[in-house]
DNA sequence: CTTGACATAGAACGTATGTTCCTGTATAAT
DNA sequence: ATTATACAGGAACATACGTTCTATGTCAAG
C-alpha cells in the first residue's frame, strides 16, 4: 500500500486518520505540521496537494480543516459499511421459517446491524431468533439470532436451516449429501450423531446458516 | 425529543448533522447562521453554547469547525456507530485468557468489528476466539468468538469466564453466588446440571460474557 | 556543468472564523 | 414599575488557518 507515498506522507495519511478519528473533525494544516514533524506549513500544503492528487484524500479550498480521508485513502480502515438486516421473525422447530419478501421490507425496527466484513455479501441475507431450545443439538439457545441466507441447495458440509417432512420439524444441521443418495445431517455439537434420511426429498433446505449472534442480558 | 430545544437549536441539529455527513467536517459558526436563518454570529454562538450545556453536541475552543455532535443529539440518525474490538487471542479450556492490555492496543488488525447499538458502552470490551469444544456445554464451538468485558466481578445470572482453580480450567457459564455461600455455575445448555463449588475463591472471574458469534463456513 | 523536476523552509499575507461587547426585545416573576 | 432571564442583532477584534512567494538543496537527465 502506499507505494509512490513519501514516508511523509503516509505519516500525514496516518495522523489524518487518527485526527479525524479522536476529533470527529480534520486537523488544520498547522497541526498536520506539528504532527508529523514539518515547520512549514507550505510543505504541508504541498504534501496535502500531492496526496489529494493521488486521490487519498479531498479538500476544500479555503476552508478551515476543509479536508476529508477518501475511501482509497484507507482500504483497512473505511470498508466497515453497516449493513441492516431484516428481523424477521422467529424460528420454531414445529413450525417452517419465514421467507423474506423478495423487497426486502425491513418494516419497522424489527432489523439488526452488523457490519459488512464479517458478513460478506449482504445479498439475500436475513436475520432470525431463535425461540425454545429445540435446536440446542446445534448449539443454539433461546433468544439466539441467526443469521440465515435463502437458498434451497446447500454446498455438502454447510450449516443449513432443513424443514423435515417426515417430522414436520425444522433443524439446524450441517448438510452433506451421501455417495448412496441418502441426506446426512450433522449436528454442530460434535458429541452428537448424525440423522440419515433416507429419502433426499424429505428434507427441504430453507436456507444456509451464515452467523449465529447471541447477546447476553 | 428535544423538548427544552428552540425551534432554531432544533434546527442546528439536524443542519449539523446533514452538513457533517456531507463533507466529513464540521460548519462554522457563519454557515450555521446562514443555513438556519441568523445573521449574527453571535447569537449562533449564544445557541450553540446552549447545545454545548444540554449535552447535544461538545465543542473545541478557539479551533475552527471545533464542535461535533455527541450520542446524545441524535440516538436514530448516528445509528450505527462501528465498534472495533481488538482480538486478544484464543480461549482455551486449560489456560487463563489473556486480560486486556490497559492501554487497548489494537495492534496488526487482529480486530473484530461490530455496531455499536448491538453492544452498548464498547468500554472494557474485547474478544477472544474459542479453541476447541471443551465448551461445548455453553453452547459455545470451535471458532467461535466470544465478546467479554474484562471485570473481576458479575450479577448472579450473568454468564462470566471463570477460571476453576481447583480444576486448573476455564470455563464459560452462568455465575450464581448462593445464599449458602457456595457459587453455582450453570450451563448455558438448560439440558445439564449445575456445578457447585463450596469454596468461592476457587472461582475466579475473568469476564462477563457479553456476546458470542459463530461464523458458518 | 547546466537544467529542471521534486522536496523543504521561512516568512508574509489575507481570508476564515470564533469570541466578546453592547444594544434591544420579549416574557415572567417580584 | 422593576428585575431577571432567554433570545436576537450588529460590529469590532483577535487569532486561526490556508495560500503564496522566495530561497535552498538534491538528484538525475541532457
Amino acid at each position: 500500500m502506499g507505494k509512490h507515498l513519501s514516508e511523509r506522507q503516509q505519516r500525514i495519511l496516518e495522523f489524518l486518520d487518527k485526527y479525524i478519528v479522536e476529533n470527529s473533525y480534520p486537523p488544520s494544516i498547522r497541526e498536520i505540521g506539528a504532527a508529523v514533524g514539518i515547520s512549514s506549513t507550505s510543505v504541508v500544503s504541498y504534501n496535502l496537494r500531492r496526496l489529494e492528487e493521488r486521490g487519498y484524500i479531498s479538500r476544500d479550498r479555503e476552508v478551515s480543516r476543509g479536508l476529508k480521508l477518501t475511501a482509497a485513502a484507507h482500504p483497512q480502515v473505511l470498508p466497515s459499511a453497516v449493513v441492516r438486516l431484516p428481523l424477521l421473525g422467529r424460528i420454531v422447530a414445529g413450525a417452517p421459517i419465514p421467507i423474506p419478501a423478495s423487497d426486502f421490507p425491513l418494516m419497522g425496527d424489527e432489523t439488526i446491524e452488523l457490519t459488512r466484513d464479517i458478513l460478506g455479501d449482504p445479498a439475500g441475507l436475513y436475520a432470525l431468533q431463535v425461540e425454545g431450545n429445540s435446536m440446542i443439538d446445534a448449539l443454539v439457545h433461546d433468544g439466539d439470532v441467526v443469521v440465515m441466507r435463502h437458498q434451497q441447495r446447500v454446498e455438502n458440509g454447510e450449516m443449513a436451516a432443513v424443514w423435515l417432512k417426515e417430522n414436520g420439524e425444522m433443524t439446524l444441521k450441517r448438510f452433506y449429501q451421501e455417495m448412496d443418495g441418502r441426506v446426512r445431517l450433522q449436528p454442530a455439537n460434535p458429541t452428537m450423531s448424525p440423522i440419515y434420511v433416507d429419502d433426499p426429498r424429505l428434507v427441504q433446505v430453507q436456507g444456509k446458516v451464515v452467523m449465529v449472534i447471541r447477546q447476553l442480558q
